[in-house]
DNA sequence: CTGAAAGCGCTTACAG
DNA sequence: CTGAAAGCGCTTACAG
């Protein structure tokens, strides 16, 4: 029922070499022929499968995205500029996600190993040294947004360097004692961002207080979540002495940062992370990353290497930019 | 230097259909060779590749999502329930994103054709009957979500009662002259919360007025953003006689009203749409849509399908359910 | 401009 | 438990 190249052919009355031809708008094939092709094709609803193309020409016009979790705000960003870019270049867009349960390095080589993609777009995994190195054997196109490793391009933002405008902003405007809204603390951005917050401290001659990093119960998403901000934000306010200002490590822990000072009906001045599309309608200020813009970018930059593979390897890094709204007036 | 499975073949001193069988688990290989073969292949770092396997078995444990814009909340929390389920099962996620700007049924029709998946999962994609129609000669398993034709199985909500229940809500607190914040008025969704909407009021003997509902002028994502939900609210605001309550289309518009009735000092009681994660945590109240169950459960149906194609179609519909919170205090 | 033929890397009856 | 061989549906030099 399904057709395939064979019976296309043999009702338009040429080889399949000439269907094929059709298809991929190889320039040698009459207009006539094409438009009888195409004319049979369009009848029978025949279009090549992508898995015998994919065998066939050993490519198929897709980048795959490996995530840690798809639905998050930052992803979601990410995603959205990746998705722009790719559309423009007509290619197709595999999703893979790494479950938080597994190892994460076998997964990914896993889907590496697999070669569902050209290219891989790799959106805040991070691995140690020896790891990518491991990656770089399978000599697969890969791009990695929101970590840094030479051996591969990458696009990324200065995590320290955010959080320290963050904190920096917050005791310009006369904010002393200054708690961190944190998460998981091995996960990569959270080290940075502490370290950020510390070099603030420390250029104000303040010193680093253990105590004043605080983070939810809730690890779910390393709690980079509206409750993990929530858990957080309870625990901060019963500091004592109480705190001056806060600095949180994502806008969506903000948000539950936001509900807590409600509920307790005690406000501090606070900042969030990201910049997410939100933000800006809750008044929140924050560090924005420009995330749509290293997903487009990352994209065009895998895709450029997809077509030049001895391309040199570049690093890019984002500035990230301190945007004041109401939550710290 | 990627190897095939002849290499593996060769140096496990074995034929490739006992590689073969070693990777899928067809149980009678003995121990011993299967050890071998696993260990060759692990010393290659070689793992069979999808297109080949997938044009062999025609077959490839794989779904794919049909979604319209990627980066939106409800696809977000539906795409999440897909992947737990996935996950479990063991499938691996194909996103494609139809674009706007195209004909919609031709880029799904076209997806189709192409046999990517086993099977697809087609969130928020409305067509008319005749398309659908049309799309079932290609006898490929598909499942709906957020969408009703009877020709193939289907999850979704019933948003006339959901609008008529929000209505209700603000009706049975005593407001009369309820706005509704609507979107995009060709979008099968606003079509039926626009008549829930109706026959609430109806039902109370109040007249239906045009000039009630009324939608931001930003059309991106249909109008369910939130600056759709700001400048549809700024509008609503001015309206005269001043309006007593608002029903928003969607939690996401709603974040957009708030900030408008922020902006312009006048407050409304205002119930949103869907139960994002984040209402709870801005205390807005709002028709609960069961997101991630429906996603999980379309995937659970899609899958059964797939195993057993002669299944009998089946329509889930979930009923709405009305959270109240403070934005309707 | 077009066709015959080899090949892509697997799976899967069919034998044994 | 294992192998030889056909076949999956395409692409792409190679000829002409």
């Amino acid at each position: 029922m399904a057709s395939t190249i064979y019976d296309i052919a043999e009702k338009a009355g040429v080889s399949i070499a000439t269907v094929s031809r059709v298809f991929n708008n190889s320039s040698s094939v009459s207009e006539k022929t094409k438009t009888k092709v195409l004319a049979v094709a369009e009848e029978a609803g025949y279009h090549p499968q992508v898995y015998a193309q994919g065998l066939a020409s050993k490519k198929n016009n897709t980048v795959m995205a490996v995530v840690p979790v798809i639905s998050n705000y930052f992803f979601m960003e990410v995603l959205s500029g990746i998705q722009d870019k790719l559309t423009e270049m007509r290619y197709e867009l595999n999703i893979f996600n790494v479950t938080a349960s597994g190892n994460i390095f076998e997964q990914v080589e896993h889907v590496i190993k697999r070669r569902w993609a050209d290219g891989y777009l790799f959106i805040s995994i991070h691995l140690d040294k020896k790891q990518w190195i491991q990656l770089q054997k399978y000599n697969v196109p890969i791009t990695l947004v929101d970590e840094y490793f030479e051996g591969f391009d990458s696009v990324s933002v200065d995590n320290i360097q955010g959080a320290y405008k963050a904190t920096i902003g917050l005791l310009k405007a006369g904010y002393a004692r200054i708690a961190m809204l944190s998460a998981e603390e091995s996960s990569k951005p959270i080290r940075d961002r502490v370290a950020g917050y510390k070099m603030a401290l420390n250029e104000f001659g303040l010193p680093f207080c253990e105590e004043l990093v605080v983070r939810g119960d809730t690890l779910y998403r390393d709690g980079f979540t509206e409750r993990g901000g929530y858990e957080a934000m309870i625990k901060i306010l019963t500091l004592e002495p109480p705190v001056d200002a806060c600095f949180c490590a994502s806008d969506i822990q903000a948000v539950g940062a936001l509900k807590a000072m409600q509920d307790t009906g005690k406000f501090i001045p606070i900042i969030g992370y990201d910049d997410i599309e939100l933000a800006e309608y809750m008044g929140l200020s924050t560090i924005r990353q420009p995330m749509r813009d290293m997903g487009f970018f990352a994209t065009q930059n895998l895709i450029e290497r997809l077509k030049n593979p001895s391309k040199a390897i570049s690093q890019t890094i984002y500035t990230p930019e301190l945007i004041l709204r109401s939550s710290t007036n």
